[in-house]
DNA sequence: GTTTTTTTTAACGAATTCTATAAATAATAA
DNA sequence: TTATTATTTATAGAATTCGTTAAAAAAAAC
């Protein structure tokens, strides 16, 4: 069920670090070291999701690999190009690549771009909850009371997110403060009292199961 | 604009099951029942991006249809060679076919040729994105309303691809920059925001589907 | 090199959102 | 019950964000 991803790069380090960028963010990951293995790799697993492919590799380069799946597979492709390799020349052929990331890169901009490519190919992870008639979805950003999208503030629909992730948790004003305000917030703890009253007013029912925990703060309550 | 296939063969239901395939992942089809109408349909329509052609056929075979058609074109050709047939003798001939496919054939397989055939001409049909009357077509870079050309500029070309590449998610602006300016810019971000504007008033009615998502950026939102 | 188009930036007003304050209400303990 | 404390609600000013305009800068076309 876990999103499978197949790095092949020649540089052991490199293949490491993305391991590690991917792993963190829970994907399984598949290892190939040159463009020969990689093909071997591919054909012996039948539900890779994505391939992330190095463009420059002894033995069968990138671009040589990327066809030859492409012969057989519409499974997303990204490409990694090193600096000083020409951008255009390579989105000029043809290949069927789904993006390109150049070296070096940095782990918000790689993952973006994983997510993103996921998200094309139908496979993303994100998170989405539903409690009794009441769905948040952090994709498209938005919460439904049933079919019935909810017009809520940006501060609302994070206060809200972190309520359903920490269902059955009391949570301390302080606490909420520095997880949906941040660390760097130094107002007034009563804050979150407002935005919990127009929480509640605004997602109908499921604002009973707000309920407040007197001298602590809030939890959302959940009956499993 | 859509791709236009040319099937020939002369059993109707073989050629129902490719027609069934084909429209069902958008494609245009015209059919013919044996080589001779093979031909005057081609020469009829000028526009056929891909023939697939039955080997066996009576009146005039796959091959020397396939014959006549080089002399005047280099229309990508895919082969359909019954069971039994001699792959190998086929292969020998220079006919300038593209591709076999034997039969029998499942969805995947058959598919997966097809879009490999047309990526190799260039017609490929991946990146093409229609939603209500607003398509926008990656290989001739352009954008329609119904029938009408839009006249974006190459940015707003850029924007509206990816903001419909990731339909129904929430894009923050840098993220947007990131994948449409690139990773070296690092200008205004609100640079995006003069962008949307524009391109909401070029796409009619679409416009309405560019959503602004306070305090994180835009989405393209296509209720399903 | 000049003109035209495209892109970027800066700025203003409008709309929304956030926060702090104060009054009203509810819960708890003496 | 009454006093005390905590929470809810309402409100208003402050702060933020967004859409738009217009002008400057850059790029492309001629």
């Amino acid at each position: 069920m876990a999103v499978k991803i197949l790095v092949v790069d020649d540089e052991k380090r490199i293949r490491k670090i993305i391991e590690d960028y991917l792993v963190n963010d829970g994907y399984k990951v598949l290892q190939a070291e040159n463009g020969k293995k990689a093909l071997e790799a591919f054909y012996m697993n039948d539900d890779i999701d994505l391939i992330i492919l190095d463009v420059m590799m002894p033995e069968k380069n990138g671009w040589e690999v990327c066809r030859e799946i492409r012969e057989e597979s519409d499974v997303p492709v990204i490409f990694l190009t090193a600096l000083g390799e020409v951008h255009d020349e390579i989105k000029g052929l043809d290949l069927g690549a789904d993006d390109y990331i150049p070296k070096p890169f940095g782990y918000e901009r790689f993952m973006a771009r994983v997510k993103s490519a996921l998200r094309r190919a139908g496979k993303s992870n994100e998170a989405k909850y539903k409690i009794f008639d009441l769905s948040v979805d952090t994709d498209s950003h938005s919460a439904y009371i049933g079919d019935d999208e909810l017009e809520l503030s940006p501060k609302e629909f994070e206060l809200l997110l972190y309520l359903m992730e920490n269902r059955n948790i009391a949570l301390e004003r302080d606490t909420i403060l520095d997880s949906v305000w941040g660390y760097d917030f130094y107002g007034d703890p009563r804050t979150v009292d407002t935005h919990i009253k127009n929480l509640r007013a605004k997602v109908g029912k499921a604002g009973k199961l707000i309920k407040t925990v007197r001298g602590i703060g809030y939890k959302f309550e959940v009956k499993s």
